[in-house]
DNA sequence: CATAAATGTGAGTGTGGACTCATTTTCTTG
DNA sequence: CAAGAAAATGAGTCCACACTCACATTTATG
């Protein structure tokens, strides 16, 4: 008699009402998230915002975890999306490229309240972790841009900035709209000087590197 | 029949035993919060951590918020003192600066496990924030590294710089030995980059800020 | 040693929040 | 329209965790 764990059915959506729940469930949950942290966001509560009953909510998304995943899925799959386009365009000047990629983060961020929140959780090793994605992605780009880069070197630099850009959206956050503007000219310009260093070609990087030695 | 708001109790420690409890619990509670994050460190978990029942860690600590308090206010403390042995030495070089900042970051938050947990949690507005005494601790520092820095200028400079640490810790934590000694070095070139261009005299710092128009 | 104060203990209580389910309402389809 | 499928509902269950309390043990003091 094989004890199997139980398998718990998600309902998928067969009618058009049920799709717009999902997404009024999804959009809910981000806001709620977003405004309360993981932990304090109650189900009751991602229920009440998307006008749903707490019974509605387990039909599509039958424990936190779930709802959670396919909130990290939704936001995987925009991600790879955005980082296309990036790709998919000439490689761009050091202070473009930065000046782009914090663009386009900060409107990304604004839309998805619960991104940071999900980033700093731990996930489920199968599924696909945002920062991981997010690493890969700009340290290919890093690659492109300055091929003389190893891979592992690539991937630790795309790591810093990532997560120099990540302090500076919940700077964001934090500060009155008229500073906002300061704070991104900041670290538009702290992330370009870091770049162009690293990027330059290797014996520039190497002689800087040893001059601190 | 005024209903005053039940003034909680806190035993203060009479013995010396009763003060190694404190000192115990504490350092229980640093440990655990450490670990599982604020909210899902568990009152009985730290009682069980230091060795002591929980109805042992109530008689010093009311409730949850008040222990967290308790050890908000002793980091604060250490903090203080930390940082007034930097004012106390003479003012170096901004490379000596970073060096120091970042070595003696890394050990402090090494032995104090909570600390970041701390950082992000929000805080009864009278109580000193961990976040605002490091802000303003450094801001005067550089102040007086660079006296022509408005003070303005100056505080938002070490927001920047503290918010680029705090990352750095993060990633340090994550990381494996090998890797972390290389990180430092990273993220010590990037802030004296960063503040080197700073701290110079105001005609340099225009030049270049207008020089990203 | 007697006494009281300080400290220690853990079973027990109350509550909030994750999750269930019997039932009802709405939609689809022939 | 009938009948079944999809979706909606919210009262109710269960449990983990914050917190209490009546009582036991240790320590200080005369």
């Amino acid at each position: 008699m094989p004890s199997h764990p139980a398998p718990v059915r998600r309902r998928v959506p067969q009618q058009e009402r049920g799709e717009r729940r999902v997404a009024r469930l999804l959009e809910a949950a981000a806001c709620v998230i977003g405004e309360a942290g993981y932990d304090a966001a109650t189900m009751s509560a991602i229920a009440g915002r998307a006008g749903a009953s707490i019974g509605s909510l387990y039909q599509f998304f039958p424990n936190k975890e779930i709802l959670t995943e396919a909130l990290r899925e939704q936001y995987c799959e925009e991600l790879r999306a955005l980082w296309s386009s990036f790709e998919a365009s000439d490689p761009l000047r050091v202070e473009d490229l930065v000046k782009k990629l914090v663009g386009e983060t900060i409107v990304f961020l604004d839309n998805r309240p619960a991104f940071l929140n999900l980033l700093a959780l731990p996930c489920k090793p199968k599924n696909t972790s945002l920062r991981d994605l997010l690493r890969d992605r700009l340290a290919r780009i890093l690659h492109r841009s300055a091929p003389h880069l190893s891979e592992s070197r690539a991937w630790f630099v795309a790591a810093v900035v990532l997560q120099v850009m990540k302090g500076m959206n919940e700077l964001y956050a934090e500060l009155e709209r008229i500073k906002r503007r300061a704070l991104v000219r900041e670290y538009e310009g702290l992330l370009t000087d870091y770049l162009e260093v690293q990027l330059k070609p290797l014996r520039f990087a190497e002689q800087r590197r040893a001059k601190r030695g």
